[in-house]
DNA sequence: GACGCCTAGAAAACCGGTTTTCCCCGGCGG
DNA sequence: CCGCCGGGGAAAACCGGTTTTCTAGGCGTC
């Protein structure tokens, strides 16, 4: 015998009737009135009577019957390559807050050793789990990206982006390694060494590309450069060869932070001092950076709105607008640590061929 | 006009009952077949003609509607405190895959900073998203754990435990921190510190507990402790207290990787050596490690095993087994590096003092 | 030959929303 | 006085499954 003034924390799911009924109105209105329908016409009074009651049984949607009704699902996906490069951690955590904001769950997928993940990721798709993808994991050969082109689901691709696609969520990476140019041709250095990351990513091609266009520009001799795995092993094997094949080398800029650390552990083990041997700079930075030993001069990246824009792009998808590409804005910014110095062949007499 | 011979791609999503005209029976059948219904008594001929028809429509079954029928959404929720933090990564990497395996989309929710995570993780269930909660976030003021016990959402709580909950999956911390004295000890360290981590923490209240119960039983003075975040700064600011509080100390044991790191900066920072006049160990243990100055001792955690254990925690309570307590199996080990040797003031002689 | 039972599958109710259509009623203009 | 219009809300169809109930036929039994 529950009614007017029913409990205030009920046993039971409350359901869309139960409010009906006790506002005394049918459930259309109900959802009419909660999903802000501009076509019912109602009078002020009779929807704050229906407000009232959702607040008092404490009403939230089935989302399952929610999507089945035909409206969307309100979840996203996240495919992302690998959890613990602290790179997408914080895509992913700018990605999760922001799809949190607009209302949105977010469903995590890692595409990582195990085989299956395109599979994986369509079946989110084909079984309405989600409204739309947001893809990091792209590479040119993934099996996902042949199948996502005919299917009409919403998705971007975040960071690693694939080219022409027109829905590439990026940052200004290629900014970026000029930044990193900058800095060391302020301190003079000339013979510069790229430790780079797998060949064919996106990010990778872009940081290079950045690095030799900026070279170039600034008219020193084309840079070194020696490719590895995104993770400090792969940094410690690329630096090794760049020291062992170019002994002339000053300074090296690492892809990312944990090549970065093996980059560092590499410098010392060829016996050689940071920075009065060698000057190193990482792409991307963190707290952990000026831990380090040295601490490490980085270039700061916008990761998490990265992540964040990229909820933004696909909601506007999902709001029916076409998909475009995104620059995330935020100038690169060098953090200055202890890892970079002038070169040890002197003090930036060098430098004095940048005028002005 | 498609019928018998559809197209094998179809352009619509095809739904139950596409597959049973094409297999030329009822949907009800068909959804009893595909869900093993044993009460069904079905020709074999007529079950490989659905099971066909379902391959060739590739049928894939609406997860909302399947929700709304009051089957189960086959979705799970993770809640972590950090996912910058590498425990937590590993964590969520083994939970997702393990979600993975056994059939079921994981959602992910981070409790950082903005408020408010307690009512969204309450609305994943109240909205009937997910079938159960992995809580990795547990403190003792979260107000989450003041609303679970009535509802009978199914949860288990991951690394961080509630004592007493019933349904704590959980790590042998203490036998970690006893592997890490051990290994102390038999270098002839006496004058030990602890770098703690956040008080009230469960992780942090069982190193502790290890370490000093280990102590005690070997006879050494009571190790020095003391607290700081679990991220390097926080190992940065304690190592700094324990270094000039306590000179005598020749061995620092800290929390986590992340402290350690700190750590390690720290003595640098004091003037120190490593190991010759300070030795360093950490809990947890990442390739990382071995690319610090100097490469770091750490003990291994099967971090990922806990994940994956406390997945299928979970899921043994979807099917109705009363939650228990897991203690995921797995000796710690100690991966030795070069941070730790023997302490300044002479050869491992105190260490006479643990007998044969 | 009638009855009951088992097999194989059909039928229908239901889950909890969304959305389109429809209706009632009061006011206003002619 | 009648018809029309628009505001306010009721009714019902529908989304795609799951699950319980029901039925038609075949067969063994007495």
């Amino acid at each position: 015998m529950r009614d007017a003034d029913a409990p205030l924390h009920p046993k039971q799911r409350s359901r869309l009737i139960d409010v009906a009924n006790h506002a005394g109105v049918t459930k259309s209105v109900v959802s009419r009135v909660l999903n802000n329908d501009r076509t019912l016409s109602i009078r002020e009074e009779t929807r704050t009577r229906i407000l009232d009651a959702v607040r008092d049984l404490g009403y939230q949607p089935h989302t399952g019957a929610r999507a089945l009704a035909g409206a969307s699902t309100r979840a996203l996906a996240l495919l992302i390559p690998d959890l613990t490069n602290p790179v997408y951690s914080r895509i992913t955590r700018g990605a999760v807050q922001q799809a949190r904001v607009r209302g949105f769950a977010m469903l995590l997928a890692e595409d990582s050793a195990d085989f299956g993940v395109d599979r994986q990721f369509a079946d989110l798709v084909a079984s309405h789990r989600v409204d739309g993808l947001l893809i990091a994991s792209a590479r040119p050969d993934h099996p996902l990206l042949g199948m996502l082109p005919d299917s009409r689901i919403p998705h971007v691709f975040v960071n690693r982006v694939v080219a022409g696609s027109g829905r590439n969520i990026s940052l200004q990476i290629e900014a970026a390694s000029q930044a990193a140019l900058d800095h060391l041709l302020a301190l003079g250095h000339r013979r510069i060494g790229h430790v780079s990351g797998p060949e064919q990513l996106a990010p990778t091609v872009s940081r290079r590309a950045g690095l030799l266009g900026a070279a170039v520009a600034a008219g020193i001799p084309e840079p070194s450069i020696e490719s590895g795995e995104f993770n400090e092993q792969g940094g410690y094997a690329a630096a090794t060869r760049l020291l062992a094949d170019h002994p002339d080398l000053t300074a090296i800029y690492a892809s990312t932070l944990n090549q970065a650390i093996g980059v560092l552990s590499a410098v010392h083990a060829a016996g050689l001092r940071i920075p009065e041997d060698i000057s190193v700079i990482s792409y991307d930075d963190l707290p952990l950076a000026g831990f380090l030993h040295p601490p490490l001069t980085a270039i700061a990246m916008p990761l998490m709105e990265l992540g964040q824009a990229a909820v933004d792009a696909l909601c506007a998808q999902l709001e029916g607008a076409p998909p475009e590409d995104v620059l995330v804005p935020g100038a690169p910014e060098v953090v200055v640590r202890g890892s970079t110095g002038p070169p040890r062949s002197g003090p930036p007499a060098g430098a004095a061929k940048v005028p002005s």
